[in-house]
DNA sequence: TGTACATCAGTGAACGCGCGTTCACTGATGTAC
DNA sequence: TGTACATCAGTGAACGCGCGTTCACTGATGTAC
């Protein structure tokens, strides 16, 4: 029985830095995007607060580590709509925004990570990727308008969705004309 | 001469709530929503760190009427665009975000203003009566899409394009396919 | 027109708080012999 | 198989910082007489 297998802890975590960016993701989820500080992290896992440091360098790496595991999460859920094709990429896209919210605004929305630290970067140029893949499946919409237009118009209108939903400003209009509606099916309607 | 024209600061301001929020606005949009404290507003304002207490109560306060301002701006630009239809309000509303990203920010997902104070409830709720408003002009899309179905997409698409746009996600997209465009070249195409 | 006074906008010292980071340390680990 | 040792993950006290808010105050203002 070595003390690794001791009940309780061993002084060398085994997996601190896993542990760190689980407690990070669930406090951000809980307590939102302003509750993340190195203390509150190592708190949250039950080490001291500067446990942190050797991992991660500083809070920003730590984020920006976190917004890492966002990105390689959205490829994740994107990669079995894709071949279904705009439609449903689109609602997997939002879907994912929704059910992870704080997350959501910590990869696309915060200044607190780092764009540059070249794993956020490969991750988020990787997702983005698939963005452009589905572009050159679609059926032309207008020939006028140049693929970065149509891009732009795509993501825009997806992320225009996600990004009102997590905040909270579509609630108004599921109750809109006196009909009621879930957020689900108006995410749907609007995607039509 | 009374002691109001005295060169220099006279010992009653005049009118500090304005400057204040004058102060707050400048300094969210060169250093960005995180700078924005009690203490930050009245040290450019050059009062004393408690005097923002007496107009607003609290941070929250005083960021909530930014905020109603920021509404009342946003209504103001898109008044003109208006009956020019949807394609000019979208512009307009995306105009707005790009010359004032920090305004747009605290408007829209910060967790900083109280959406229930009823001043900026209430210029919130004018501006949002504006783009009811252009949905009825709309020559029907699809009949299939209900009117809160239709709305969500038209704000999304617009929303996200603004949002991309602020938060510089859009940039990439200037050099897509190896063509230079500028951001409002951009936003047209995507808009049309 | 002049004077006394209530009002309250704005001051500034002080409070307690949580933060990121530093630094000297402790103790579990794996390796060399 | 046993022992000495280098490594370094993780500790915890301490630092200085900026924050929001409190509180007793000061002094310009407008009004009542």
């Amino acid at each position: 029985m070595t003390s690794r297998a001791h009940l309780g802890k061993a002084y060398h975590h085994g997996d601190l830095r896993a542990a760190l960016l689980c407690s990070a993701r669930t406090l951000l989820e809980e307590q939102g995007i302003a509750a993340l500080g190195l203390r509150a992290i190592t708190r949250h896992a039950g080490v001291s607060q500067t446990a942190a440091i050797p991992h991660f360098g500083n809070l920003t790496g730590l984020l920006s580590a976190l917004a890492t595991v966002g990105y390689e999460d959205l490829a994740d859920a994107l990669t079995p709509a894709l071949p279904q094709g705009a439609h449903a990429a689109g609602t997997a896209y939002v879907r994912f925004a929704i059910r992870n919210p704080g997350l959501f605004t910590l990869m696309f929305r915060s200044d607190a990570i780092d764009r540059k630290e070249p794993d956020l970067a490969a991750a988020s140029a990787r997702t983005s990727a698939m963005l452009t893949q589905l572009i050159g499946s679609l059926e032309g919409p207008l020939l006028s308008q140049t693929r970065a237009g149509i891009r732009a118009a795509l993501w825009g209108k997806v992320h225009g969705l996600a990004v009102l939903a997590v905040d909270g400003l579509l609630e108004p209009l599921l109750t809109f004309d006196g009909e009621e509606m879930s957020l689900d099916e108006l995410i749907a309607d609007a995607l039509q």
